[in-house]
DNA sequence: AGTTGCGTTAGAGCGGACTCTAACTCATAG
DNA sequence: CTATGAGTTAGAGTCCGCTCTAACGCAACT
């Protein structure tokens, strides 16, 4: 089974060395396993993890929810709780997804009188 | 001209009022007329601009941006420098809006598992 | 006259999420 | 055999965006 160091996981996920040994000291991933000299050996399983997290995170479910949930799926238990996390996460994203949507909606409008403004002055010099 | 007080504003606006008080003192707002009393009035111009903000802020603008942004507007000159934050906003957005329905498929997939599992449980009961 | 309530200011404090530092251990290269 | 480099830990520090506090002013009610 190949395995993968900090630097190597770093790479791989677009997390920094700082983050994934910060990530495993709250709990949010891991223990990752270590090699005889006592440096992390990531596994392809806890890549996939962080790359769960790491979507989790960019969408804004907070630190204490995913150490939470992280809890919850090493235990092997909670299922219902898990669901629960995820679909409030879900109900979020919706949620932001939205404002994003409308917020497009008024940059481009405002883009757009910015753009005819600077035209208008250019043809006019 | 109609004009309101800060606990209206707070209300039409959905900010707290310590937000609204504290978005002036940083330059993000106004400066805000003030009543014979030495209180705020805010305008429906004031108003508009405060929905403006909270899009930008609900979608992830910088407080620093905004300021910025801001400052030209009062100055009322800038325009290229105006266009360029907000486009570089806009891209912002979009990137953001990517990463939610990405992760939107990943938290639908999963739930979707949770939710198969409990059922299979319960109908094995 | 006093107390209640809404407002004012400037500044301190807080919670979240990193981000960096110091001191240490190994392993390899020169 | 020492110096370089990659890793280790625990803890301190930083940045951002609020959020709260203290001390005060004014006006209306009782």
């Amino acid at each position: 089974m190949t395995t993968w160091s900090i630097r190597e996981a770093a790479e791989k996920c677009g997390l920094s060395l700082h983050m994934l040994r910060w990530y495993e000291r709250i709990g949010l991933v891991g223990p990752v396993a270590r090699g005889g000299d006592g440096r992390r050996r990531f596994t392809d399983a806890d890549l996939d993890w962080l790359t769960l997290v790491t979507k989790l995170r960019e969408t804004g479910m907070p630190v204490s929810d995913m150490q939470r949930y992280a809890e919850l799926v090493r235990s092997g238990a909670g299922e219902n709780e898990r669901l629960e996390l995820l679909k409030r996460h879900r109900e979020e994203v919706r949620r932001a997804l939205a404002a994003q949507r409308e917020c497009l909606k008024v940059l481009n409008a405002k883009i757009g009188t910015y753009s005819r403004l600077a035209r208008e002055e250019r043809s006019q010099a």
